[in-house]
DNA sequence: CCTGATAGTTCAATATAATGAACCAAGTTC
DNA sequence: GAACTTGGTTCATTATATTGAACTATCAGG
């Protein structure tokens, strides 16, 4: 997607992020690509993708097919193990949600935020298709997001700067919000309502409310969201919705120790 | 744990070597890891290790905490999660023991190989401990383990003698196989009696019964396996749990399009 | 308060990995 | 079947990232 020039200082250890870019790359197709696709997509010279590749494959990062081409390796799937067992969020949240039969059958996701992403670390997917399938390691720019929307509107300003002021996220559908400005009064609405409002900034046609889930210290280390279609969205469901979201945030905020 | 000094051709790229071993080291330990200890226990330059962690937190592999310890990252969680979607392999273990009362609470868990270890890719932990608490992502050294056996016993001789040949892993219990010609008569065994055990070889006063699931094209592409301890395992016990456990096998590759 | 030790940062020299070009293999087209 | 195209491999050169050493900051203890 991006390649920040490592604008800050320090080395640029160029080889790491060949191979971060082509796992990222690997993990956007939904196929398996060959070397020399690899090579043109990502428009490295032909020798380097060459030995990375094979340096790759021989760590585990890939996985080359009887035929050639390549896939994402095993190796990776630890690390992620191990940043999701690193909280007790995701614990928390399935504990929670078998309980709730009132949410069933409902799309409920959870996130964290990194950078100026979130990344999804749980979901429940509902029977009805919405035109997005949430999985965990999955990310969108958290300004389009219910979760990404409340989990920044629990930050100081100057962190929100901090965050998206050297680049405001490309918008997804015709309604994500465009700038900086324009979030702000979105999270100031959030505010007063009580609860945040993705209404088809991620997706056409998808509407999802957002509310934070803190931890032991008072920080907000998740979002919880739930998403329908605009034609399931009546003003009534949503308002009823938004109170149990907001019940459910709570309940898990307890469980992870808030006050 | 090991660091294969790249006996074969093409480029060495040490800072992805070096960013690998920290994710993997990050990911050994139950805690927060701070720069010296990783300089220190991943024997490395004091520079060399600043400059690559300034780079790798940049990048999302890593995330430094307020307290200036290092975690792993998210952005490895989407790699891992496109491991897992490309096959549907988890799916259909999901459904499967979503509907099998009678295997409810035990330890049920699936692996794939990848090189001479199988690594975890679905899980059902039972109440009762096991000294192993079983989660995506882990790793074992094949010929210790039910799946790793079961899977081992599906290729030529060739096939594994050219993955175990060059180093037999080291012993786990001292009842671990110790060389390739122990493994061999063991997987002959195995083919008798129509299931792998791993009667304390991973973990003293662990058994494991594994069996290996097809894929449409005939191929072992994962093994299952259901883990107890020794003093729930009576005879009678095991051979019913291994029927069970073979007809389960058998389910999830006809689920994949086995004949 | 001073001293010593430990952690973190910077920088220039050099060992090293990235790469362009040439080479080989395999498959396609006319 | 010959010429062409495309994908994959090798290797010497050079640009560049790694690293040792020097430096600063922070902290504990006497």
């Amino acid at each position: 997607m991006d390649q920040k020039s490592a604008a800050s200082g320090g080395a640029s250890v160029p080889a790491l992020r060949r191979a971060v870019a082509i796992l990222d790359y690997l993990s956007d197709r939904s196929d398996d690509a060959t070397a020399a696709q690899i090579t043109r997509d990502l428009a490295m010279p032909k020798s380097t993708a060459h030995g990375l590749l094979q340096a790759m494959e021989e760590m585990g990062l890939l996985r080359r097919m009887p035929a050639g081409t390549y896939l994402v390796g095993a190796r990776p799937l630890r690390w992620g193990a191990n940043f999701l067992s690193r909280s007790d969020l995701v614990d928390a949240f399935k504990q929670y949600f078998a309980t709730q039969s009132a949410l069933s059958d409902l799309t409920i996701t959870m996130t964290v935020l990194d950078g100026a992403d979130v990344v999804y670390i749980a979901c429940t997917n509902s029977a009805q298709p919405l035109g997005v399938t949430f999985r965990p390691g999955m990310r969108l720019p958290a300004p389009f997001t219910a979760t990404g929307k409340a989990l920044l509107a629990t930050l100081e300003e100057s962190e929100i700067d901090r965050i998206l002021a050297p680049a405001f996220p490309a918008p997804l559908t015709r309604h994500s919000l465009r700038n900086l400005a324009d979030l702000k009064r979105d999270l100031a609405r959030q505010a007063a309502r009580g609860f945040s409002i993705d209404d088809g900034e991620t997706r056409e046609g998808m509407i999802c409310l957002g509310a934070p889930v803190f931890n032991h210290e008072g920080r907000a280390v998740a979002g919880l969201a739930l998403s329908l279609t605009r034609s399931e969205a009546s003003a009534g469901r949503m308002l009823d919705l938004g109170t149990r979201l907001t019940e459910a945030a709570g309940a898990l905020s307890r469980k992870l120790g808030a006050a």
